[in-house]
DNA sequence: CACTCTTA
DNA sequence: TAAGAGTGG
């Protein structure tokens, strides 16, 4: 399984975060909110980021501490929420995935705590209700800030490398190796990171192996998505191989005399995903600050000081890089 | 997901 | 050399 094999495939370079100055970034939300929520909160104290009534909320304190980075180096974010309802040709995959997702946490739970089910069930529920609660709070949060927000049809993923490829955003920001076989053309990594971004060059990665787009997607099959598992005995090499010896994924398949589960629809969901066209957002960002800052601390308690300096440098951001005039 | 170690 | 398993973040 793995997605990161696909690494060792991409045609990745280094950037300067000087390089990307006045360029619009769509942000699959739920990847980026992900990394906070699995760091920033995993290495404090339980509760220290929850309201009185047990509401996470430390997606304030990442959104907070997270936005300063890109408008200090003018760089516009476009958040992409996943959108609630599926379409009907993907809830199969759609189901599958998140089956496995859900077995995956509760798998890892389990492991890590070494607790019994009815800790792992708990554990659960909380998992499921903090979501719904991170996601209210980050959109009433950004839009306070006056940043764009875009509602997908379906995988944010999927309507951000959409948006890229119309040339309505610049990259895609994104830690995951799927905005490659989503076709975004350029995805930046590790724009949270203290270091350089990195940046995915699609159509270099499909130039170096001489390969089509749909010959990519299929060695991502081989390999193993997050929608299937892969063919065992075959990594990025062999999966390369594979595919250019025997054109596309069935070839190949065949050759292996091996067969993977909902194959045509997960394909489609690389190739032709759930997106929209009439995903307009205004860049020119007038942030409400008392109204942002008001938000988290009071009607979501969280301690002022744990805001303070990154509402601090956000004011400072805005007002520097022009992008906001005060409204 | 990255890094490292083990195995074929 | 390639793939998979394991672990830490």
């Amino acid at each position: 399984m793995g997605n990161a094999d696909i690494r060792s495939l991409a045609a990745l370079s280094e950037v300067e975060f000087g390089d990307l100055a006045g360029s619009i970034v769509a942000v699959d939300a739920h990847n980026w909110l992900y990394r906070y929520l699995t760091t920033t909160v995993k290495f404090t104290r339980d509760g220290a980021y929850t309201t009185s009534d047990g509401r996470e909320v430390a997606n304030l304190i990442g959104v907070v501490q997270g936005l300063p980075k890109f408008f200090e180096h003018d760089i516009t974010p476009v958040f992409v929420f996943d959108g609630g309802v599926t379409e009907l040709k993907t809830d199969e995959v759609d189901e599958r995935r998140e089956q496995r997702e859900r077995y995956e946490a509760e798998l890892a739970e389990a492991k890590e705590s070494g607790e019994d089910s009815a800790r792992i069930a708990t554990l659960e529920s909380r998992t499921q209700r903090l979501t719904d609660t991170i996601h209210e709070t980050t959109r009433g949060l950004l839009e306070r800030l006056d940043v764009p927000i875009i509602e997908a049809p379906a995988e944010g993923e999927a309507q951000a490398a959409h948006m890229a490829r119309q040339g309505q955003v610049d990259y895609v920001g994104s830690e995951d190796y799927d905005a490659l076989l989503l076709g975004a053309p350029y995805t930046l990594r590790q724009l949270t990171s203290k270091g350089n971004p990195e940046l995915m060059d699609f159509e270099a990665t499909l130039a170096e192996h001489d390969l089509t787009w749909e010959q990519l997607v299929d060695i991502g099959l081989l390999m193993g998505t997050d929608f299937n598992d892969g063919i065992d005995g075959v990594g990025p090499k062999t999966a390369v191989k594979l595919v250019r010896e025997h054109g596309d994924l069935w070839g190949a398949l065949d050759a292996r005399d091996a067969y993977i589960d909902g194959a045509e629809l997960i394909r489609e969901l690389f190739l032709h995903p759930d997106v929209t066209d009439d995903a307009a957002f205004d860049t020119d960002i007038h942030p409400d600050m008392d109204a942002a800052r008001t938000y988290v601390t009071e009607e979501w308690e969280v301690p002022a000081d744990e805001v303070a300096r990154g509402f601090e440098r956000i004011e400072e951001s805005l007002v520097q890089t022009g992008l906001d005039q005060w409204g």
